[in-house]
DNA sequence: GCGCATCCATACTAGTTGGTATGTAAGCAG
DNA sequence: CTGCTTACATACCAACTAGTATGGATGCGC
């Protein structure tokens, strides 16, 4: 609009890959805020001043947009978020510096909007399976990276040897979501932190006797 | 459709309560399929037979109607589901047999579209007051109501002494509603009950050591 | 400079949505 | 039977949706 707030509105030039960021994010965005359906394609070009044209012609349509925000966006971020979790030698202490990290670094928009991955898994896994089999990847990977760990834990001493690590994981991975989904409902950070609390806890149970408490 | 089946358009006669609850019905089955924004007034109306004259005789909006089904429909159905625990005299047995039991009587729709009240936190508490304010309480009486018969437990010595009991109440409802939330994408049976058991571990290790293993 | 694929812009459409305006028939009170 | 409220029925609409048709500009290979 304005001439002094060039973007790439006054540089006249072409940046295909700058463009497609653009609405990648804006994208991201969008749906972070009012889910796949409601998120509108028209509000994304509003916001990044693209226009239709270009829009259809890096994405065939809403729902390649939707995919490529999955496995561009949210995959590596979820993946990021664990990563710690990798290096650690003591997986379980990892784990729950990065929930208590989350915890701690949770923003009032993000307890208000929850977590952008479990909300496409809850809005869109039944309905596309385009969706469910990126999504369901995605936690598979999280999933067995945690079986890893836990193995990981069980070899160096770090874990109990006598829990199973499939149940363990599973189990960890679905109490993390539903943890995010549930304040999602009641905003109530208190809530939220006492469901942390259960889940360290429960974490706490996996390591052995002789370790717990340590942190 | 058959004159056999004479509903209501053969008796020509007029049924408000039954219209009424017609309508909460379809609307129930085509949010939990479809979603709120997804879900269509008209595949309601064509479900039912009922016109929109009627439906919004009964229901100021589509929102209303959607608020009737949150209070009419999924919240007595989840106070049901959870009233054994209530009745029980070592609520972890309760808790156990509950949660075995909703994975034993899964369908493979079930585990496809996910659990309602679920679904409708993850979709629609960020965007609608109306809906956020709803399942907020019926998630706190899910929850309250775990306090109460944890520390319930405690006292009668089923469940240990030394646990925060609304740590681990609000971690098993979050556990809870994580481990469903999770197989809608997996769609994994086996998966799902690798997460149930995890989490059945979990409400293990609330009982005192003396107890454990009873089941 | 020429040709051509990439990249984007504008204008438009068909379909669906929730919601409303208006009319009418049922059924109870009196 | 009269009158009024409840309970519908029908027709319609404005807003919005994703998607498309088409035209033009950029920029690179040659």
């Amino acid at each position: 609009m304005s001439p002094s707030s060039a973007t790439k509105k006054a540089t006249t030039r072409r940046q295909p890959d700058e463009t497609r960021q653009q609405l990648l994010q804006a994208a991201f965005e969008e749906i972070y805020r009012r889910g796949f359906h409601a998120a509108s394609l028209d509000k994304i070009l509003a916001e990044t001043q693209v226009t239709k044209g270009a829009l259809y012609h890096h994405f065939r349509n809403k729902a390649e947009l939707g995919y490529a925000v999955v496995e561009e966006i949210i995959k590596p971020w979820l993946r990021e978020s664990w990563q710690p979790v990798k290096d650690a030698e003591d997986p379980i202490e990892a784990a729950i510096a990065v929930v208590q990290s989350r915890f701690r670094t949770l923003t009032t928009q993000q307890m208000e909007f929850g977590c952008p991955f479990h909300n496409l898994v809850t809005e869109m896994c039944a309905s596309d399976e385009g969706f469910r089999t990126r999504l369901a990847a995605g936690l598979a990977e999280f999933r067995e990276g945690m079986e890893r760990e836990l193995r990981r834990g069980q070899q160096n001493g770090s874990v109990r040897a006598d829990i199973n690590v499939e149940h363990a994981a599973a189990f960890f991975v679905a109490g993390f979501q539903g943890t995010i989904g549930v304040s999602k409902a009641t905003r109530d950070r208190d809530l939220f932190e006492r469901s942390v609390a259960g889940m360290i806890s429960y974490l706490e149970t996996l390591r052995p006797a002789s370790r717990k408490a340590v942190h």
